[in-house]
RNA sequence: GGGAGUUUAGCUCAGUUGGUUUAGAGCAUCUGCCUUACAAGCAGAGGGUCACAGGUUCGACUCCUGUAACUCCCA
C-alpha cells in the first residue's frame, strides 16, 4: 500500500464520522454500566460557532470520548435554545425584508415564519459541532421550543406560582427600547463613558428672581421631574423648608423635599426627582408619595406627558433641549462627567430604566440550596476555587428575577386576566377558565351584562428560564418525573461552560435542579476561559479578529483545531487563539502520519531471526518505552481527573514525539534494508496503538484512521476499552534517562568540535559501573554514530573529553580539536558545581538545619554534597588531560 | 468605590501541604545537518537576581504584610 506523503485530513474525517454513526457509538441507552452525562451548553439557533464555542465543544468531547473508552455509558445530549430577543430580532428583520410589518401578523402567523427561520438555520451550529468531531447522541437533540420542553416551561411557572415564588408587579425594570422588552439585570452590561453634567436652573415661586441650581446628566427628563430634593443638612437650602420650585420649559410647579439620601458634596447638592426614569429617584418617591410621571415611550420616543419634543427620540430630544434651556437661560454650565452607562446585551441600545408590571421569581428560597450545594463541595467548581467566590457572592445577595419578555416568540405566560385585572394561572384556556370559576365564585358581570372571556398574557418568558431545566429536562425530567432516563442519567457528570454564564445558567440551573429533582444538576463544572486572539482582545465580529471555524477545519483539519484549541488552553484561564498552534496540531498530525510509514515499511521485513530479539538493546528499547508508557498513562489519569486537559495533551504529545519516535523508533530501527525480528515489530504496533488510543479523545479522526492502517482490526478506537495500567518499573526509567542523557552529552561534544554527523568515531567509556551499560551500548554506539566503543581505566590524551555523572567519555576522532571550547565548557560546569556544593555545604554546616530537618531530607542533602563532590573530581580530571 | 484574581525565559504557561541537584515545558530564536519515516523534519545550544520592598524560617518561586501594574466581577 501507498501511503501518501503528508496526512490529509480532508480525505477522512467525513468517512470516520459517518461510521462512527452508523455503527451508533454515540446513541446511548440506560444500562449496567456507570452513565457518564454531559448536557451541552445550548448554543443559540441564531448563531454559528465561535471560538469560544469551539473550545467549549471541544473541551466536552475529550471529557465524553475518555469516558466512553473507560467503561461509562457515556451520553451527550446536544441542542440549541431559542433565544427569544436575538431570534425574534432576525424573524422580524427578515420580514422587514420581505415588506412585512410584524404588527400585521398575528401571533400565530408570526410564530410560523419563525419555527420557518428556525428550521432553515438553526442547523448551521449543528453541521458545525459535527465537523469538529463531536460525540454527541444526535437522537436527543433538543430544542428549548420543542414541544415537550415548552410544556415543561409552563409547568414549572405555574408550580412556582401556586408555591408563591412567581408573582407580578409594578418595578423599575431595565428596558431595551430597540426590542421594546424588559431585561434581567443580568442582561444589562455597563461600560464606562465620559457624560456631561447639566447644571440648570430652576426658578424658586418665592421669589421671582431666585433660582436653584441642580446638576443632571439627562436634561431630557426634566418633563418627569416632580419634586427638586436636597440634603436637610445642608445650610445652603434650609431656607427652602415648603418651598417651591418651577420645572424649565414647562413651568411645572414642585415641591423641594428633604432627604440624607443626598450627597451634599455632588454637583450642585441639589437633585431633581424624576421618579419614571432613575431608580434611586424613584425610591424617593415611593417614600414622599411623588408623583409619577413618564415621559419616554416604550421605543425610547418622548411620549404625551412630556408635553413637549413629543415623538423624538430621547437622545435627540437631549440635543434639542439642552439648546432651548440654554437660549433661554436655564443652563447655568456644562461638565465633562465619567459615569457608567447600562447597555442592552442583546441590542447594544442604553438601557432605559422604565416603571413597569412584569413577573418575577423570588429568589432568595430558591438561591439557599443552590449555595449549600457549592459550599459543602457537592458541586465541584474548577479551576480550584476561582470562581466560588464569584458564585457565592451573586447567590447572597441575589435579587428576584425579571422572567416576562414583551415579545411573542418563547413561552407564551400561562395567565389570564379578567377586565378588572383579577389573575388565574392555568395551563390551558379552558383550565383557566374553571379555575376562574372556582377562585371567585361566579361568573362576573360587566356593566350588568354577562361577562365572556379572559385574555391571557401577551407575553413570553426569558429564555434561561427555559435554559435553567435543560439538565433535567432533556431526560424529560420536568414532564415526566421519574422517569427511567432521567433516573439513570440525572445528575449529570460535568457541567462545561464559560466563567460569563455562571449566574444566568450555573447558578439558575443549581437551584432548578435542587427544586426538582431535589439532587445537583452535576457533580462537577469546568468553567473554560473567554478566547482572545494573540494580541489579549476579545474576540468580536467588529474587530473581525474572530476566524471562522470552518475554513480553520478546511486549512488545518479538524484533529489540528481541537490539538491548537486545547494545548493553549489552561484550565480556567483566557486562550491567546494564534493559529500557530493549529500549525503545532497539523504537524503533529503529520508526524505521526510519518511514524506509521517508518513501521510500515519494516512490515515485510518483520521476520523471526534467531537471536535478534533477544539482544540485550532491543529487549531495553523495549521495556523502557512500555514503561515509558505506563508512567504517561498513569500521569495523564490523574491529569484528567484534575481537568487539567491542556498539560494531559502535552505531556502525550511529548511521549509520542520525543519518546516514541525520536527515541524509541531510532533504539530499534534496523540497518537499512535490513530485516527487524517480528516480535520487535508486533510490540511496537503494540504501542503505537496504544499511543493512538490514548491520543484518540483529543484527535479522534487522524487516530482512528491510523489504528486501522496499522493492521487489520476487530473494532475501532473510538470505543476500545483501555486496560489497566500496570506497575512501573523505575530502574529502567532511569537507565533510560542516563542513556539519552549520555548520547546527548556526545552528540554536543561532536557538534561542538565540528564532527560531521557521518563522520565515525571511536567511543571510550570510563566508569565504575561497567554492566550498566552492557545493554545498552550497541543503541549507545547507533546514536552517537561510534564505530568502536570499549572500557577505560584511565584517561586518555587527545581525546574529546566529557562527563556524565561520575563517568567520562572519550571521543578519538581523526580530526583536530578545539580544545579551547572544550576547557572553556568544562570549567563553566566546573564553576556551577562548585556553587552547588557550597550551597549544599552551606546548609550541611548550619546547626539548626541539621536540627531541624527531616532525615530523608538531611539524607538527600548528604548524597547531594557527595555527589557533587564526585562530579567536581571528574571535571577536574578531564582537565588535567586537556593541554 | 467594594471584592476576587494575576505578575516565573522573547511569547503562552507548569511548578501538588516550604528542602528533590542554586527554576521546567511548548512555541519562538541561534548553530549544524537534504542522515532512505518526516525540512510541516533531524541533531544540538543559548535564554530567567521567579513584579518590587520588607517580614517569618535553619531554608522562600512557594507562607505573611505592604507597594505597583494588569484582568475580571459587583455597585
Amino acid at each position: 500500500m501507498e501511503l501518501t506523503k503528508n496526512f490529509d485530513p480532508k480525505a477522512i474525517e467525513d468517512k470516520w464520522y459517518k461510521h462512527w454513526l452508523s455503527k451508533r457509538y454515540f446513541s446511548s441507552k440506560p444500562d449496567s454500566r456507570p452513565a457518564f452525562t454531559v448536557v451541552i451548553p445550548p448554543p443559540n439557533v441564531t448563531g454559528v460557532l465561535h471560538m469560544g464555542h469551539t473550545l467549549n465543544e471541544t473541551v466536552q468531547d475529550v471529557l465524553v470520548r475518555k469516558a466512553r473508552m473507560s467503561g461509562f455509558n457515556a451520553c451527550w445530549v446536544p441542542g440549541s435554545d431559542h433565544a427569544s430577543i436575538a431570534t425574534e430580532a432576525k424573524v422580524v428583520g427578515m420580514l422587514k425584508e420581505k415588506g412585512i410589518d410584524k404588527n400585521s401578523l398575528t401571533r400565530t402567523e408570526f410564530l410560523k415564519y419563525a419555527f420557518e427561520w428556525k428550521e432553515k438555520y438553526g442547523g448551521i451550529i449543528y453541521n458545525q459541532i459535527e465537523r469538529l468531531g463531536c460525540s454527541v447522541d444526535w437522537d436527543r437533540t433538543t430544542f428549548t421550543m420543542d414541544d415537550h420542553y415548552y410544556k415543561a416551561v409552563i409547568k414549572v411557572f405555574i408550580d412556582l406560582y401556586n408555591k408563591g415564588l412567581i408573582y407580578r408587579g409594578a418595578r423599575m425594570i431595565n428596558w431595551d427600547s430597540a426590542a421594546k422588552t424588559a431585561l434581567s439585570d443580568e442582561e444589562v452590561e455597563y461600560k464606562d463613558i465620559t457624560g456631561k453634567l447639566y447644571h440648570l436652573r430652576y426658578k424658586l415661586d418665592t421669589n421671582k428672581e431666585a433660582y436653584i441650581n441642580i446638576a443632571t446628566q439627562r436634561p431630557e427628563t426634566i418633563m418627569g421631574d416632580t419634586a427638586i430634593c436636597v440634603n436637610p443638612n445642608d445650610e445652603r437650602y434650609a431656607h427652602l423648608k415648603g418651598a417651591y420650585a418651577f420645572v424649565p420649559l414647562i413651568n411645572r410647579r414642585i415641591p423641594i423635599i428633604f432627604d440624607d439620601y443626598i450627597d451634599i458634596n455632588f454637583g450642585t447638592g441639589a437633585l431633581k426627582v424624576t421618579p419614571a426614569h432613575d431608580i434611586n429617584d424613584y425610591n424617593l418617591g415611593l417614600k414622599n408619595n411623588l408623583e409619577i410621571v413618564d415621559t419616554i415611550n416604550e421605543d425610547g420616543t418622548m411620549s404625551a406627558a412630556a408635553q413637549i419634543y413629543v415623538g423624538e427620540d430621547r437622545f435627540v430630544a437631549r440635543k434639542k433641549i439642552v439648546k432651548e434651556l440654554e437660549e433661554r437661560g436655564f443652563l447655568a454650565k456644562e461638565e465633562e462627567y465619567s459615569t457608567r452607562l447600562g447597555y442592552s446585551q442583546r441590542t447594544g441600545v442604553v438601557v432605559e430604566p422604565r416603571i413597569s408590571t412584569q413577573w418575577f421569581v423570588k429568589m432568595k428560597e430558591l438561591a439557599q440550596p443552590a449555595l449549600k450545594a457549592v459550599v459543602d463541595g457537592d458541586i465541584k467548581i474548577h479551576p480550584g476555587d476561582k470562581f466560588l467566590a464569584t458564585y457565592k457572592y451573586w447567590l447572597e445577595n441575589v435579587k428576584d428575577w425579571c422572567i416576562s419578555r414583551q415579545l411573542w416568540w418563547g413561552q407564551q405566560i400561562p395567565a389570564w386576566y379578567d377586565p378588572e385585572g383579577r389573575i388565574v394561572v392555568a395551563e390551558t384556556e379552558e383550565e383557566a377558565y374553571n379555575k376562574y370559576y372556582n377562585e371567585f365564585g361566579d361568573k362576573p358581570q360587566i356593566n350588568g351584562e354577562i361577562w365572556s372571556g379572559l385574555t391571557q398574557d401577551a407575553d413570553v418568558l426569558d429564555t434561561w428560564f427555559s435554559s435553567w431545566l435543560w439538565p433535567t429536562q432533556v431526560f424529560k425530567g420536568i414532564t415526566e418525573p421519574d422517569n427511567e432516563e432521567v433516573k439513570y442519567y440525572y445528575p449529570g457528570s460535568v457541567l462545561v461552560t464559560g466563567q460569563d454564564i455562571i449566574f444566568f445558567w450555573v447558578a439558575r440551573m443549581v437551584m432548578a435542579g435542587m427544586e426538582y429533582e431535589k439532587k445537583i444538576p452535576f457533580k462537577d463544572v469546568y468553567f473554560t476561559g473567554m478566547v482572545r486572539d494573540k494580541h489579549g482582545r476579545k474576540m468580536s465580529k467588529s474587530l473581525g479578529n474572530s476566524p471562522d471555524l470552518l475554513e480553520l477545519i478546511d486549512k488545518y483539519g479538524a484533529d489540528a483545531v481541537r490539538f491548537g484549541i486545547m494545548v493553549s488552553s489552561p484550565a480556567g484561564n483566557d486562550l491567546m487563539f494564534d493559529e500557530n498552534s493549529l500549525e503545532q496540531g497539523r504537524n503533529f498530525n503529520n508526524k505521526i502520519w510519518n511514524a506509521l510509514k517508518l513501521i510500515k515499511m519494516w512490515e515485510g521485513r518483520a521476520r523471526q531471526l534467531t537471536g535478534i530479539y533477544e539482544t540485550a538493546e532491543n529487549k531495553f528499547a523495549l521495556d523502557w518505552f512500555e514503561n515509558r508508557l505506563y508512567k504517561v498513562r498513569a500521569d495523564v489519569e490523574i491529569l484528567m481527573t484534575q481537568f487539567r486537559l491542556s498539560e494531559a495533551l502535552k505531556t502525550i504529545y511529548s511521549l509520542i514525539w520525543v519518546d516514541f519516535c525520536s527515541w524509541y523508533l531510532e533504539w530499534i530501527k534496523p540497518g537499512f534494508e535490513q530485516p527487524i525480528n517480528a516480535a520487535v515489530y508486533n510490540k511496537t504496533i503494540n504501542y503505537f496503538e496504544s499511543l493512538l488510543q490514548l491520543l484518540h479523545p483529543y484527535m479522534p479522526f487522524v487516530t482512528e484512521e491510523i489504528y486501522h492502517l496499522l493492521q487489520e482490526q476487530q473494532n475501532d478506537l473510538c470505543v476500545k476499552q483501555f486496560e489497566t495500567v500496570k506497575p512501573i518499573d523505575a530502574t529502567i526509567l532511569a537507565q533510560g534517562e542516563l542513556l539519552k542523557q549520555v548520547i546527548t552529552t556526545i552528540r554536543d561534544g561532536r557538534n561542538k568540535n565540528q564532527l560531521k554527523p557521518k563522520e565515525t568515531i571511536t567511543l571510550f567509556i570510563e566508569t565504575d559501573i561497567k554492566e550498566t551499560y552492557y545493554s545498552i551500548k550497541d543503541i549507545l554506539c547507533k546514536q552517537v554514530n561510534a564505530d568502536e566503543l570499549s572500557f577505560t581505566n584511565e584517561a586518555l590524551a587527545n581525546t574529546i573529553v566529557l562527563a556524565v555523572e561520575k563517568d567520562k567519555f572519550y571521543i578519538k576522532t581523526d580530526k583536530e580539536l578545539d580544545s579551547v571550547t572544550l576547557k572553556e565548557d568544562l570549567l563553566k560546569d566546573l564553576e556551577h558545581q562548585k556553587g552547588f556544593l557550597a550551597s549544599v555545604e552551606k546548609k550541611l554546616s548550619n546547626e539548626r538545619f541539621i536540627q531541624n530537618a527531616k532525615t530523608d531530607v538531611l539524607a538527600m542533602e548528604q548524597k547531594k554534597k557527595a555527589d557533587a563532590e564526585a562530579r567536581i573530581k571528574t571535571i577536574e580530571e578531564s582537565l588535567s588531560i586537556i593541554s
